[in-house]
DNA sequence: CGCATAATTGATGGTTATCAAGACCAGTGG
DNA sequence: CCACTGGTCTTGATAACCATCAATTATGCG
């Protein structure tokens, strides 16, 4: 609990928390829950693998710190990067229904997870039938991003898909941060950025170079600036799935 | 109520409550919560245009015959076909957390669809925790189910993404339809087809005379054959999701 | 039979993968 | 202070896959 400071919005608060009450206003039993999910910590150095593709499915995580990726290998050596993870992500939502997960998941920098049962997922569902909903309607919106991914993936080219998965990236953590305006620590390297569009390390790297030659965006070091937002969200027809979520239909309690 | 016959289990049963019978044991409260979502009906002709991306997303649809694609329209004009429906599919529930759709829906045949509205589903929250936790394991099914089509997208080439396809249609109906061994109704265009896989219609048709010619599968008017399902499989690496869920820690009721 | 739509086939070009070599960078130890 | 090392990033050359365009054939339906 000491690197809090670069993703979370306070030290004393939980990710998961702010995260989910950035949505709805969260009644105290609701908090309680989410904290409950919360207890076990484990840190963990960058580039560890946590999970391996096959392992059986016990256990999720809460991120409280640092970023990680899950993957997974094609027959050929290949690979897919499936979803970059930040602090306040539940990860293993969709492994729920699989009794082997279906990818591996490595960490990107120093990271400190909260892993908890499949199981107690139930206190949830049979204690908060709204928090349901929420926790439902989130995985709904990440359902539609996984969808503009795939449409990038099939259909843009190169620059547009590295334009699309930067302003995702940083309209997530402007969730949990407000203070991010247009410069974002961003770890990963350019083989992993690659395998989360489909595209090679290399050219990873000559498009990213013509974009800054563009004025679109600039990295020094780990910081990258979205220079010219409008023109990257106009590159990728980019939409903000995470600034607001529907929940007028949510039960009241 | 008159075609039904060629999709789902039996004339008399509901499609969508036989689709979530394989997986568990359904309770009797569970099967009348179930049915009440299939209350209103409503039939379409083949090619229509049901919802518009961008419509307010005020239902969902139990699908009780003929099959249904979502898509939507990118700036340069292609389009991505996000998912085919079949009957016994929910269609909607990625577009919970959303005030407008993020697709259009489109009918591929002569379709009978079921509308209720998004806040009915408060009543199967509320309810039954029990059936929740089904429906929400089927969705993450659903999410694994689309990274592997993001997988096949973004690293296979073109005979890969069809198989990968064909075995996902055919793997999706075998659940409401025990019969079906390796012959099955694909009522979908080629351009449809290719625009589910990031392909142009001209390299769906020369891949499938391709694979036609290596004798992995054939196709005479709707009806495709598979001959070689190992051999497709080995191909595109196909992993079945729809066998089986992981009901092990699902609450009691 | 004739029309509209879908599927096929051929020719061309563009985007990106792949391979390979070199530059850069940070950390290490002499 | 400087060489050394492992990793990442860059840059160039080549080739493959697929999109696109266009023309022809096939299919289905009134």
């Amino acid at each position: 609990m000491d690197k809090v400071k670069d993703d979370s919005a306070s030290p004393t608060e939980s990710c998961l928390v702010s995260r989910f009450a950035y949505y709805l206003d969260l009644r105290e039993a609701e908090v309680s829950l989410l904290r409950s999910l919360e207890k076990a910590e484990r840190h963990y150095q960058a580039d560890s693998l946590i999970v391996s593709a096959g392992d059986p499915v016990n256990n999720l995580y809460v991120v409280k710190s640092g970023w990680l990726y899950s993957h997974n290998q094609l027959v050929d050596g290949s690979r897919l990067v499936v979803k970059i993870h930040h602090p306040g992500d539940i990860i293993g939502l969709n492994e729920m229904a699989l009794h082997r997960s279906s990818t591996s998941l490595t960490t990107a920098t120093e990271t400190c997870l909260c892993p908890f049962a499949k199981a107690d997922m139930d206190d949830v569902f049979l204690q908060s039938p709204r928090l349901t909903a929420l926790l439902f309607s989130a995985f709904a919106r990440d359902h539609v991003v996984l969808t503009d991914t795939l449409r990038a993936i099939s259909r843009m080219q190169s620059p547009a898909r590295i334009a699309f998965m930067m302003l995702d990236l940083i309209s997530r953590l402007r969730i949990n941060n407000r203070e991010i305006s247009d410069t974002f620590k961003m770890p990963l390297k350019q083989a992993v950025i690659g395998d989360a569009l489909g595209l090679s390390n290399v050219s990873v790297s000559r498009s990213w170079s013509q974009m800054e030659k563009n004025g679109l965006l600039e990295k020094h070091g780990d910081q990258v600036t979205i220079l010219d937002e409008a023109a990257m969200r106009n590159l990728c027809d980019f939409e903000n799935r995470y600034r607001q979520i529907d929940i007028s239909w949510f039960p009241e309690f």
